[in-house]
DNA sequence: AGGGTCGATGCAAACGTTTCCACAGGTCAG
DNA sequence: CTGACCTGTGGAAACGTTTGCATCGACCCT
């Protein structure tokens, strides 16, 4: 037998297909007593809904599209954690698509794959997308949130990454330092990617403002990771003679792979070096890690939620609606200054 | 304009619409002409077939179902990232439920959203099923293939935990250790996941085999966290009369957080304290950490494939196939045994 | 030249729901 | 007592593809 489908529901209920369909989808205008006999009878046969049926005759997917640059990096992670949770409890589905470094796949993903009618809204995490991306992308006529990344013409969630770097960088010079380090993403790794430039323009104002100088070979690059990040702090590290007091990395896991490079050369954090990362990452805990904790599991879940909402108050999507299609907000996300215990005064 | 149909696409084409069904779909039986015709009008059109009308047409969906416990981890984000790029390369989506802890999520996964006769296959890993819910599973008529959890009935890919723990074990035993200690896994963490217990019988066999004894006190269990294992070493290594001199931890993660809280109380690795994990995490390098290396990427890599397969060589899935089931396979994925520097002969 | 083949094409029937519309009774107010 | 209105129900038309089947030339072979 091929799986129960809804007409069997219907004769077995005793009631005609329109029924059945009302009934277990919880509309309106059905007795209880079908509704019972509805039920019933699904059960006892197994029945499922066939998702594509439902979809193509109502329009709605119950679907939502997550787009992430690296699955593998901790903010992204997280990220797709707050989104499935919500999405799960709101009985939705999550489409991943983690596009990775290839530009070709990235091509693919936003012309094959984002288009094809199938998702109700997407989330696109610091994805930056040209114009004509966006208008394509709005086209199809659904909801966009952006975190992380500006969308032009959709909503965002987002933190003020220029001004927290800033506010990092003013908690080192305010402790006393001059001789800082910026440690920022590489910048080739992905062209979707500005927030190490917003870190890093912060990182300058606060040193410009300070009347700082900013040596150039004090502005490394790595790719985000602890071991990326590593070793390039060996080297910015190695020269005993001019070394900087401080570090302030653009990620958490960079600021930890900075404190164990630090170690390795058997200086002490905070006495011999402070350092501050951004990000919140639980593993900076075990380091005593000061940073500005952004939490990015509460900003997936705020997408979703955003999204769920709009998609529940309005008609079927894709379809002229009433209302006119949600302002695009531009939510700044709560941040936290979280001062643990590796920054401190400078050496003497 | 509600956007453009197959139908528009053949009018402005001069086509029938089912010449331009196969046209676009890349079939047989179509002039070179009529293709390119097709092809230009839905360019200019912006044509993008309908997922859903395709699917319940045709039955395929070009999706397939990921269930991993949680998105968080290494391990299963390293899996993700390697199904998803295979997926991605072959034109299909890729349906993320991150279950997480909560058994009522679990349930609803299993229950709701998988049976949806939505997905071409499911890819669940580290998942314990009971055979209920696996014959539920099969029932829908697609492939299933568990990485790293055994799916009675279905095909799987997975490490012989017992085995390698044992190996690794017999390496430290093999350099002179007798006083070692296991970090495992929370059981009551996830009823999904008996690898902890695998790995720790494994140790176990060794220790036994050896005639060494296992102190119970030398066994704690972490939440396979770097911090968790962080805080759960520092206790085990607190006492400096009776310490042990080895430690194998169930995982790399954990393994490293071992090394951590080593350091923190001036033991060097591996002089004063050898440490083992199991894993592949790309932060083992950092650590010099001798392991063994599972590449979990590439697991989920052949998973996608291998259903990519079957599901490219069968017929519309859903529908008796001529071909009987693939016979339930279980691999077992290579491994390498990776000696960096974190282990040596016991201090005298 | 005629029958047979074969490639290209179009028609229309699925696919399995949701939902518009019509309709039957029953209730209620005037 | 009658018309207006509401509730519950079923018939049937979407939804937008894929694909089996029939058709129609063109081409080839004897």
């Amino acid at each position: 037998m091929g799986l129960a489908g809804i007409k069997d529901v219907a004769d077995r209920a005793g009631l005609s297909i329109a029924t059945v369909s009302r009934a277990l989808s919880g509309k309106a205008n059905v007795s209880t007593k079908s509704r019972q006999l509805a039920q019933a009878a699904a059960d006892e046969l197994g029945f499922v809904p066939s998702y594509h049926a439902s979809s193509l005759a109502s329009g709605r997917n119950h679907n939502v599209g997550l787009v992430v640059p690296s699955i593998h990096r901790w903010y992204f992670s997280s990220v797709v954690d707050g989104v499935s949770a919500a999405l799960l409890d709101a009985g939705y589905d999550l489409t991943l698509y983690n596009v990775g470094d290839d530009p070709a796949r990235r091509q693919s993903v936003l012309a094959d794959f984002l288009l094809r009618k199938r998702l109700d809204a997407v989330i696109a995490v610091s994805l930056v997308l040209s114009e004509a991306e966006i208008k394509q992308l709005l086209a199809v006529r659904r909801p966009i949130v952006g975190i992380g990344g500006a969308l032009a013409g959709a909503s965002t969630i987002r933190i003020d990454d220029a001004r927290l770097a800033r506010t990092a960088t003013e908690h080192l010079i305010g402790l006393g330092h001059s001789r800082i380090a910026h440690l920022t993403g590489d910048a080739e790794l992905n062209r979707d990617f500005k927030l190490p430039g917003l870190r890093q323009a912060g990182f300058e104002a606060a040193m410009a403002a300070a009347g700082h100088t900013v040596r150039p070979e004090w502005q490394v690059s790595a790719d985000f990771t602890i071991q990326g990040a590593y070793a390039r702090a060996r080297s910015l590290l190695a020269t005993a003679s001019e070394r900087p007091t401080a570090v302030f990395a653009a990620s958490d896991e960079m600021a930890i792979g900075t404190i164990l490079a630090a170690r390795d050369f058997g200086l002490r954090v905070p006495q011999d070096l402070s350092v501050i990362g951004m990000d919140g990452h639980e593993l900076g805990e075990v380091f005593g890690l000061t940073t500005i904790n952004q939490d990015a599991r509460g900003q997936g879940a705020l997408a979703a939620h955003m999204l769920l909402e709009t998609l529940g108050a309005g008609a079927k999507p894709g379809t002229k609606r009433t209302t006119p299609a949600p302002a695009a907000t531009d939510r700044e996300y709560p941040t936290e200054f979280l001062v643990r215990s590796s920054t401190a005064v400078p050496p003497v």
